[in-house]
DNA sequence: ATTAAATTTTAGACAAAACTAAAAATATTA
DNA sequence: TAATATTTTTAGTTTTGTCTAAAATTTAAT
């Protein structure tokens, strides 16, 4: 396994969550940034590795085989993450760009011997699921929180953007995962929202609340 | 820098402190697994970078340049191996090979944080000094139990193979870094040594001997 | 001081992973 | 449904790091 390759299935992974149908060749590329057609020759190449199913134009499709080893690119890739902030003093938005070279050592003893230094860490400092050592995942009921109805509160779970930018967004506002959340008022015109974030009215937009999830 | 690029020049520096008059192709091809032919393309690369001084058929040595960025790469190769056995519990003949990849990381910052989690050690798990954030190494006063003389006290601080064939005869023997050596005879056919080790008696080749380093 | 042996470099080729430009297939729209 | 637009694939290059085989240089030995 190269890391081209490791990539490549860690990209097919993640977008199959959400068009578990197939993903499109222009996808992968632009989330790797790279072109089309340097995706259709690894697809061919992964595809002979039994690691996807690939007919042509039709979009690809990872195998059990391939679904557990972009798990497991996961699992070290979320493992990393909580070892950086929790043992190592990272904050949230450093985490991720160190954590997509670390995600890439191959043993699996290391791997299993941090989770556990770690003491078997469900969620990364995101609050990303990590796939345990035989790629099971827990899956929490979360929403998100331009979906949550007024007046009703709740508690930010996780993000769906883990950008930097965002991020540091979320620290100028003071939002962690474990803020609680309540909205007091909806502007019809843009959906900005006025939320009571830890005792604190502020207003936040609408593209923000639709990237945080809460429960 | 490449993964490559750093290997070459991580097995410059090694060689170099054996024979710091110029290292030559056929030692480095030997250490890397490669061909001398491959190693003469890549000087001329990280000459052209200035990490080598590089005449044909002369030898290679590492400009200043090259001599900090290989202690950089040797310093976190030695601090991942701490992490290893003092985090993680692995044993000391483990380490070296999952190092190898972890010292390929590029944060500067990672690194700098990792030592200061592992309260700046001085010394690997195989007595090896480890480069401060500046390159300055402690260079121990030490030798080789081989060229110790009899009835002298003297104590384990390092070993000088550390394949993991090696460091577990170590173990078998009960020899680790701090074990109490005094020689008690040596047998001048073949300089087997009779050796008290922490209060035993054993019998140990001339080999085992020149691979041991004791103050 | 030649000659022989060993080492090192050059020249040319290959595989992996990417690219560009053109061709082929699919999707969209009038 | 035919024409157009979009997406995907193919074909042919490029770069990096390697290789083999042959040529050049240095070292060792007679």
């Amino acid at each position: 396994m190269t890391i081209s390759e490791e990539n490549y299935l860690k990209v097919i992974y993640h977008l199959s969550l959400v068009s578990p149908k197939g993903v499109n060749t222009n996808a992968i590329a632009g989330m790797l940034d790279t072109k089309a057609s340097s995706v259709t020759d690894m697809m061919k190449k992964l595809a002979d590795k039994d690691l996807v199913t690939y007919k042509k134009y039709q979009g690809v499709t990872l195998t059990e085989n391939g679904t557990l080893t972009a798990k497991m690119i996961v699992r070290k890739h979320r493992l990393w993450e909580v070892f950086l902030v929790e043992k190592l003093n990272f904050s949230w938005d450093e985490v991720h760009e160190i954590a997509e070279e670390l995600e890439h050592i191959k043993s699996e003893k290391l791997i299993n011997k941090l989770d556990a230094f770690l003491n078997f860490p469900a969620f990364d400092p995101h609050g990303d699921p990590i796939p345990n050592e035989k790629g099971e995942i827990i899956k929490l009921q979360k929403q998100l929180l331009s979906d949550v109805a007024l007046n009703i509160s709740c508690k930010c779970v996780g993000v769906k953007d883990s950008s930097p930018e965002f991020l540091q967004y979320l620290d100028k506002q003071q939002i962690a995962l474990g803020s609680t959340f309540k909205i007091i008022e909806k502007e019809s015109f843009d959906d900005t929202l006025l939320v009571e974030i830890n005792n604190n009215k502020i207003t936040i937009s609408n593209k923000i609340a639709s990237n945080l999830y809460v429960q």
